[in-house]
DNA sequence: TTCACTAACTAACAGTTGTTAGTTAAAATT
DNA sequence: AATTTTAACTAACAACTGTTAGTTAGTGAA
């Protein structure tokens, strides 16, 4: 059943997810998805059942790539500074997929309704996840002693905000970036 | 004529403030606002012209605020190291000062209408003079040399979010914040 | 050919939106 | 005491919201 080619329900949530970018969930009316695609508002019902079910498809998919991606990297039995590095690749790679999914992610959440819970259990086990990779970083010496909460949300922050930034590079090589960020995040700027 | 004591307009630029980081400018109506403070949604009116002004002096005061703390860090005199802890002590300070409107400065700038073009205008003055001290800071062989635009995106943007962050801490003192927010982005976490 | 399916359409709905007009009771000023 | 100002109110508006119902032209299968 499943095409390579686009389906037009696929469209919709990729139009929706640009203008949900660019105007938030709650500014973006079904006509001006529609009108976008340049058919009417009503026609977009042969496809979605609603406008919640746009914005639910577009978070959760993504909340749970990274999900799978944290489980991968939590396994790998790599030291506390390489299992930093997968995460910011993890992050690089996801949000440079999905540059305007990731903006609903960040910036739209709180619009989920019989979602909401189950994205704030995935976002909640994410970040145990992370901090417990930092705490049993700094008992094991790798990493300084500073506060895991402090570290954790200095550095998610940084990646949580990565959708804002990629696109206007277009040059932009991702290995590159990954590394960049890597010996910032990591090892500061300071010489 | 201006008094210590809240004035009703003010009162409602603060309530709003607040509702607008819950939901998004756009989800909030005036009778959102209005049933907050215990009074209908036209008596409002009475003490400002539209929802669209709400908006306007939530944003644009702060962020004259951050360009007026930009404008006395670029006249210091002081190393670029002290430069960059001036400015997260900055952020620290005005983003604990104002929780509320740091959610929309970040989140509700699109929603601007006239008043859009002098926040990007003072945005990207901001960044200039921010990117300016990063590059000067290489420059002298204060800096490691990495692409000065993603050493200011990944501190930017994790000091543009710190309103995510301070309230979930009752207990936090703002110097040890800043403290360990200084030794995180300059010097890293790995030791 | 006949039939069912797909994906568009028009028309309309009930509720919500920001905002205005006009009114009123209390408080402040003259 | 008379007057003006303040800050609330009710009622209403025209535009817009997500969504539904019913229709229709084109497509592929029987």
């Amino acid at each position: 059943m499943k095409n390579k080619i686009e389906s037009r329900k696929e469209e919709i949530i990729r139009v929706a997810a640009k203008l949900f970018k660019e105007k938030g969930y709650s500014a973006v009316t079904m006509r001006d998805i529609a009108k976008t695609m340049g058919i009417k508002a009503a026609s977009l019902y042969n496809h979605i059942n609603s406008k919640q079910d746009i914005l639910k498809a577009i978070i959760i998919s993504l909340a749970e790539k990274f999900t799978a991606g944290m489980l991968e990297i939590k396994g790998s039995g790599e030291s506390c500074i390489n299992k930093l590095k997968a995460i910011i690749k993890l992050h690089v790679t996801l949000s440079s997929q999905n540059i305007y999914g990731m903006a609903s992610l960040n910036n739209d959440w709180m619009h989920l309704e019989e979602q909401m819970p189950y994205y704030i259990k995935l976002r909640s086990e994410y970040e145990d996840d992370f901090k417990n990779i930092l705490e049993h970083g700094i008992g094991e010496g790798e990493l300084i002693n500073v506060k895991p909460d402090v570290m954790m949300f200095s550095i998610l922050t940084t990646l949580r905000s990565l959708y804002l930034w990629i696109p206007k590079k277009e040059d932009i090589d991702l290995n590159d970036l990954t590394e960049n960020l890597s010996q910032i995040l990591l090892d500061g700027i300071n010489k």
